[in-house]
RNA sequence: GGUCGGGUAGCUCAGUUGGUAGAGCAGCGGAUUGAAAAUCCGCGUGCCGAGGGUUCAAGUCCCCCUCCGACCA
């Protein structure tokens, strides 16, 4: 029993790796040649305002219809289910108009939140009276109590979740007390049934080449302007941000700009924090073995977006191959 | 040239009365079902500057050399 959706025509695309290896330019000829467009795929890219610091292809350098970019203000709340339900629109939106969607992202639980079979609970995510409740106990009590908590409520949830990982106890209680589990939920990533036939092309990268890549990235940021753009934000109430205020570039800035550090050292820290941003990165995407991964250490984004078309054209083949049997 | 400090993990340093070494940071690996650029977990062999000596046993004591720093000439 697969809970594939056969709406699609044709399968969706999906570029994925680690910040810094060229998925933006890749994506975007990819979908260049196939006439389709892009679905970026990045929770920090959804706010408005944060284009320098996010890596947000700039307007005038789009050559294909974009979505997922500047979806909401840095002030309000946003999750990876609303995500998933806005994607999943946007593909079959563009199916529907005999259009191709290349998910491009580096966000893994965005991605497969709309690739796969993710379904997340229902509940109330801007004004979450138990998140608030558990937030507070949390604080009051400590993170061992909150922990005993949920051993005592929900003990199979507990023994998947550290005590010290207080953000996810504390969502763990709000899905028991909104009626369900959290170990009811979580499954290994790659056990997960795929929701959209998918074609996933993964872009790699030797480590030394993308930090060098990185800080270079990092440096050119600074040049074109991201203290201003973090001042025009804090003017905004960037501090009163839940998430954006949080994002790799941005808190570095503010620490400067409150004099906690100085711009040198921001500059040092957001290098540091992408690199370990995009080990995480690495070790999200290196367990899906649907990815096909193509070596990416030159910045040659044609002839990689070459590559890619030839293995998507392949996968499109077989694709029909199975629809046809079927 | 002399005196005093110091030379221990990539970096900053601990190392008790001699029992072949351990913290922080960095780095590396992993997890990930409504904040995910978030959150969390795991990983420490290093000629203890070189050589010699005392001792059952030396990072630790003694001698000598060397390098760095401060001060005195």
């Amino acid at each position: 029993m697969s809970a594939l959706h056969s709406q699609l025509h044709r399968p969706l695309i999906a570029v994925v790796g680690p910040t810094a290896s060229g998925k933006t330019a890749v994506s975007q000829l990819i979908a260049e040649q196939l006439g389709a467009s892009v679905l970026s795929a990045d929770s920090m890219q959804i706010y408005r305002g944060m284009n320098i610091g996010t890596g947000k292809i700039a307007p005038e350098a789009r050559t294909v219809p974009y979505y997922g970019l500047d979806l909401i203000e840095p002030g309000q709340a946003y999750s990876a289910a609303l995500f998933q339900s806005y994607g999943r629109d946007v593909a079959i939106t563009l199916d529907d108009q005999d259009s191709r969607c290349v998910l491009c992202g580096g966000t893994g639980l965005y991605i497969q939140a709309v690739i796969d079979d993710y379904s997340f609970a229902a509940g109330d995510l801007i004004d979450n009276p138990s998140r608030r409740q558990w937030t507070r106990f949390a604080e009051e009590q400590g993170v061992t109590a909150l922990w005993n908590e949920l051993q005592q409520r929900d003990p199979s949830s507990a023994e998947l979740i550290h005590p010290n990982n207080v953000r996810r106890v504390i969502r763990a209680l709000e899905l028991f007390d909104e009626g369900t589990s959290y170990s009811e939920r979580s499954a290994p990533a790659n056990r997960i049934p795929a929701f959209f036939p998918t074609t996933l092309i993964g872009l790699l990268v030797d480590t030394e080449v993308l930090n060098a890549r990185i800080n270079a990235r990092v440096d050119r940021m600074f040049e074109e302007g991201l203290v201003d753009e973090v001042e025009t934000l804090l003017d905004r109430g960037l501090h009163d941000a839940l998430t954006a205020k949080q994002a790799i570039g941005y808190k570095e800035v503010v620490a400067a700009l409150e004099g906690q550090c100085s711009l040198q050292q921001a500059s040092d820290d957001i290098k540091q924090a992408t690199r370990r941003y995009a080990k995480r990165q690495r070790t999200w995407f290196r367990k899906d073995d649907r990815i096909t991964w193509i070596r990416a250490d030159s910045t040659d984004a044609s002839s990689l977006a070459e590559e890619a078309l030839e293995h998507l054209s392949i996968m499109d083949e077989r694709y029909f191959e199975q629809g046809a049997e079927g």
